[in-house]
DNA sequence: GTAAACCCCGGAGTCGCTACAGGGTCAAGC
DNA sequence: GCTTGACCCTGTAGCGACTCCGGGGTTTAC
């Protein structure tokens, strides 16, 4: 199987598969002859579980640890458990800080009903002092 | 005011301040006699402006445009509204992909009570073929 | 006088890709 | 046999929004 084929079936871009390898999260597979890659059916599952770990918001240094737990049979649970339990904190933490930042915009945008520039809520709103509630936060989702 | 006022008035690191400048959001500012780059109060609070657009999750390239209307004084509100209720789309957005993320991570870390790695609920849920709800999503939060 | 705290600059590193340039390989059609 | 196009290779640079580092100069406090 090629790399093309391997990313269809994962639906990855091949130059993400190419950088998973490069960073080391996928093995060096086989050569053909001419120098292709040569996947097996496991490089799927393997891609598949990055892919999966991806949407659920873990760094690709978290998947690797748990692609590590999930290959060393005798440790426990545990481990895989932690690692999920303190993402989901982090999950619940960013979810609370863009329900506040959903709250604040939409109050700006609701006071802002067409007037003029002098009183527009939205530059107001951004030129007042910061809220003492909202860190920086910054938020990039590439959904291409 | 020295840069690490400035810095300190506004939360952000200088090496932050240093950045808006050097990309042109801030002006250049006058320099004492030894280099020292000299601020004015009002230099605090288009800094604050720009931390505060970035809490509500503008990028810097937005605030960039809310800067020039905020400064344009016979330009419309209209389009700031639009940019804040395009931006507050997108927003909510990104709150449902994190919520369906919350979910199912909840889901999953519940399944796994300290069970054995052989039939670990986070790793078999990493293991399933992909969901068919929810695109790949990260989501970066520098809060130092 | 000296040590600590501040400032300067330029450049590199972070994350997770994505895109590009400049080539080689392979299968199908004529 | 030759061409066309789809596929593959490598290496490098770019994105956004910082952050950190090295190697220096300056100012302030004791």
């Amino acid at each position: 199987m090629k790399i093309g084929e391997l990313a269809a079936a994962t639906g990855c871009h091949l130059e993400t598969v190419r950088y998973y390898e490069k960073i080391g999260l996928l093995p060096k597979p086989p050569r053909t002859g001419s120098g292709y890659r040569a996947y097996r059916p496991s490089d799927v599952a393997r891609v598949r579980f990055i892919a999966r770990g991806r949407s659920l918001g873990f760094s690709l240094d978290e998947i690797r640890s748990l692609l590590r737990l999930s290959e060393s049979p005798d440790l426990a649970c545990g481990d895989v458990d932690a690692l999920a339990r303190q993402h989901l904190t982090e999950v619940r933490l960013k979810l609370t800080q863009l329900q506040r930042m959903e709250a604040e915009l939409m109050a700006t945008v609701e006071r802002c009903r067409g007037g003029q520039r002098a009183t527009c809520a939205v530059l107001q709103s951004l030129g007042e002092p910061d809220l003492p509630t909202s860190p920086a936060i910054s938020i990039h989702a590439p959904m291409g």
